[in-house]
DNA sequence: AATTGGTTCAACCGCAAACTG
DNA sequence: TCAGTTTGCGGTTGAACCAAT
């Protein structure tokens, strides 16, 4: 079977939605829900597509949508969570009630992706006067008041790796395979890692309150260490980060 | 006042995952 | 298990807006 044609080809409207067609979007769904988005607009009377009607529900009309600028801890939660995730827009979304991905989206490559080139920019010039290439190669590494770890990169575990779903926090952290950081000039992956011991647990987390189950905020019970962290979750990663971030000194972001 | 170039952001497109019968 | 259908996601587009000339 083909693919089903397009709304032009079959008369529906596209482009920008008027004020009226917002409003039968949003009685409609206030009274029926939305659990068919492809007869939605059918029974609805909307002369669009149900993907049209989804998109304008999820990214505009939704009740809980924030709306104005965003903060400066917004932006910095953006930052933070694209050096670990990457573009995974709907997964940042989900950290920051009431904005969507698309929004995130649109910020992230319309101000703060460019903040951080001219940030990166000036930190070449700054640790290299030389018109040669520096040691600042990528943001993490210009921003790190701790020289030893440069950097730290998530890439999504196969759906078939079953196996590292849960990492054991005891005397060593674990990651999932596919993800590295590199410490003193040498690469660690799931394999080889900087050694955290009990005494972390103990002095660092509680008499330093350096880290507490609130900073890493969903949860995950940390006395006795022996909770199970299950990194191949947003959350799970999350933790890792929030972890490496009090631990090993990783990279504060900017102000900008 | 008109033009031009840059920026913003809502909306679309196409692909892939998830769901269903 | 599989094919068809629906939904979700990320990349891209283009109209609207704004500032500079």
């Amino acid at each position: 079977m083909g693919r089903a044609p397009c709304c032009e080809k079959m008369g529906l409207k596209k482009g920008p939605w008027t004020h009226e067609e917002d409003q039968i979007l949003i009685s409609y769904i206030h009274k029926n829900g939305h659990s068919n988005w492809r007869v939605l607009p059918k029974q609805a009377g909307l002369l669009r597509c149900g993907k049209s009607c989804r998109l304008r529900w999820t990214n505009y009309l939704r009740p809980d949508i924030k709306r104005g600028n965003f903060t400066k801890e917004e932006e910095e939660t953006i930052i933070k969570l694209h050096g670990t995730l990457g573009n995974r827009w709907s997964t940042i979304a989900a950290r920051l009630p009431g904005r969507t991905d698309n929004e995130i989206k649109n910020v992230w490559h319309t101000h703060l992706k460019k903040r951080l080139e001219n940030y990166q920019r000036s930190c070449k010039l700054d640790s290299n006067g030389s018109s040669h290439e520096s040691k600042a190669t990528d943001f993490s590494t210009c921003l790190n008041p701790n020289p030893g770890i440069e950097s730290i990169k998530y890439e999504p575990a196969s759906p078939q790796d079953s196996s590292s779903e849960f990492s054991s926090v005891t005397d060593q952290i674990g990651l999932p395979n596919n993800t590295v950081f590199k410490y003193n000039d040498q690469i660690y992956g799931s394999e080889t890692l900087p050694h955290i011991d009990d005494s972390f647990w103990s002095e660092e987390l509680s008499a330093k309150n350096s880290i507490s189950t609130d900073d890493l905020g969903f949860g995950f019970q940390l006395s006795p260490a022996k909770t199970l962290i299950n990194t191949t979750t947003d959350d799970g990663m999350d933790f890792w980060y929030n972890l490496l971030v009090k631990a090993s000194g990783l990279p504060e972001l900017p102000e900008f």
